[in-house]
DNA sequence: TCTATTTTTTAGACTAATCTAAAAATTTGT
DNA sequence: ACAAATTTTTAGATTAGTCTAAAAAATAGA
């Protein structure tokens, strides 16, 4: 008894209910953000709901809100996979930006053949991260926990690597493109402003860069130190 | 005023279309026809004519039949073009077998991205044809025509090149596999049966196989003295 | 030509996914 | 605690895509 179809529209559901309750840890989720986020009516979402509960894939109770099943999860997880392969194939062999991606992948995810992203999997190397740093679910929906911290949070002169961005819109990232900020590239603090939380940086031992709080809030990064 | 919008189910009936109309050269589609390709009902298929109809993708007359419009023709030879890219990428990238890529390219070629398929036909190195010798239609919907015949129709010993293949089942492209007969192979023909029409042939000057005279009508071949 | 067969269309109904407007339940503020 | 505001659900309707059954048109046979 494998996971039943499950239509695109439902997988967008699945998705962003996903979404919101890793957002907004275990407790359940409401009608209204599962509306704001698919930008459709919260009378939608109801009804929406209400036929995924009984296709057992969320838990629903009335007025209270909504969490996905473990059936449900594998059933997120597999669509968040298929996306982020889809993301590594189109920047690293198409040569898309990484900023231009996210909607082609979008469709692309709902593509279903196993066998076809077994053999994409192989064809990119067994990726273990998109091109944004965020973690590749494995085939069988496990994601390993990285422990990477927004460099707002790092408060003494230390050496760190860029890993991942915890904001995803296209103008956040070609902005990150103006400064040759790459994954994997060192930043070096060199000092933080006690007023105003601002880093000034080092990137790849090379040239000085400016963060704001709000900026350095959105750089991920791993210190040596793991957890 | 480009191309409006098509559906996904949309897209199957003109591409169901376009194929219908150019197997029976010219005269108006059957509404029986589509509804068998496509297996689904008449009543079905006259509905959704009538809704192509109002969109200008296909001219309809009442119990006649139906024609796709120039517009209509355009957005058929599009599918077609990305379907045959996807197989490329499926078989050359992702090594799949040729019989095994038709369904998964069939749900790839709904993909929305003028983007995707320019950069993917740059990354296949802009093939001319698919993994099964059809050719590609190119990006404004041109389809360079060739001058392959069927096996079947060679009545002297001669040579010739497989170049593509007018069965595409999976059983048969299969059965092909155990020849060990490639696109591109010389096929030699050593004698022709004069009562059943089969053929025996020499592939690639090495290894002798026979075709019988269905067979033969399903291997496409290019002849030295193309006009 | 005129009846029988086949093809096509119409009519009416269903499901998935959506909407708006109104009702019901919950939460919040004082 | 209870009225006001917010959130959620219900009710009723719409659209795309599908179906079955019946009616209408076209085709074929003698």
């Amino acid at each position: 008894m494998e996971t039943a179809y499950t239509s695109h529209t439902e997988e967008n559901y699945i998705k962003a209910i996903f979404k919101l309750q890793n957002l907004t840890k275990e407790t359940a989720v409401s009608t209204n953000d599962i509306a704001e986020r698919l930008s459709t009516q919260p009378a939608t979402v109801t009804d929406m709901i209400k036929r995924l509960a009984e296709k057992k894939i969320v838990t629903y109770k009335k007025y209270y809100g909504v969490l996905l099943t473990s059936k449900g999860e594998k059933i997120a997880l597999d669509i968040i996979r298929k996306h982020r392969l889809w993301e590594v194939f189109l920047v690293n062999k198409l040569k898309f930006k990484w900023d231009e991606v996210h909607d082609i992948a979008e469709q692309l995810e709902h593509i279903n053949s196993v066998e076809l992203i077994s053999k994409l999997d192989d064809f990119l190397g067994n990726p273990k991260v998109d091109p944004h740093g965020d973690v590749i679910p494995d085939k069988h929906g496990k994601m390993k926990q990285v422990n990477s911290v927004p460099l707002s949070s790092i408060t003494k002169k230390q050496s760190c690597v860029f890993c991942g961005v915890a904001n995803h819109e296209a103008r956040f990232l070609q902005y990150l493109d103006t400064l040759n900020l790459n994954l994997g590239n060192t930043i070096q603090v060199q000092s933080i402003n006690s007023f105003d939380s601002s880093y000034k940086v080092k990137i790849n031992n090379k040239h000085s860069e400016f963060f704001s709080a709000q900026i350095a809030s959105y750089i991920l990064v791993e210190t040596g130190n793991g957890k």
